[in-house]
DNA sequence: GCCAACGTTGGC
DNA sequence: GCCAACGTTGGC
């Protein structure tokens, strides 16, 4: 069964036009400092599950775009760079703490902002219109997928 | 820039 | 292992 994910991403270090212009329109998922957010990708994240491409921390935050989830996790070489601002001291070749995919962009939408998501009762149970979120990446249930995909973006 | 919400840290 | 303090996230 394919599964569904909402991944966030500041344009500014990485937008979905930068995704579509990358080699193989691939890019390495690398920064995610959450443990939650590793897990998800490490212990369910499969290859060509479907990715609604979020930008967040912007001025127009909302789905810009679909991509797929393009490797399985394998460790996050920021972590061992010390200048990085992704550097952890306490992450060892031996024993990585951070774990990334690789995300492949199909196409650029059209922006569905946070607050028209809002508007859909279909989509209210989506953790990212929940109070105080802040995971960068969550699951996406196949009906709200369908929902967005089918309807919103037809 | 504000600030609520949340995760992490570290003293005890 | 508790929990206050601190840092970060991210929409507004």
């Amino acid at each position: 069964m394919p599964k569904y994910w909402l991944m966030k991403s500041e344009p500014n270090e990485c937008s979905i036009d930068d995704a579509l212009a990358a080699p193989k329109q691939t890019v390495p998922w690398t920064g995610v400092r959450n443990y939650q957010a590793r897990n998800f990708m490490r212990d369910q994240m499969q290859r060509d599950d479907g990715v609604l491409f979020y930008h967040s921390s912007c001025a127009e935050p909302g789905i810009a775009g679909l991509a797929v989830v393009a490797s399985q996790a394998y460790p996050d070489a920021t972590q061992f760079e010390r200048r990085s601002k992704y550097y952890d001291a306490a992450a060892t070749l031996e024993k990585p703490r951070w774990m990334h995919v690789d995300v492949r962009a199909l196409r650029k939408t059209r922006l569905i902002s946070i607050a028209e998501l809002r508007t859909h009762a279909a989509l209210a149970e989506m953790q990212i219109l929940k109070r105080g979120n802040r995971l960068s990446i969550t699951p996406i249930t196949a009906t709200e997928w369908a929902f967005i995909t089918k309807r919103l973006l037809k």
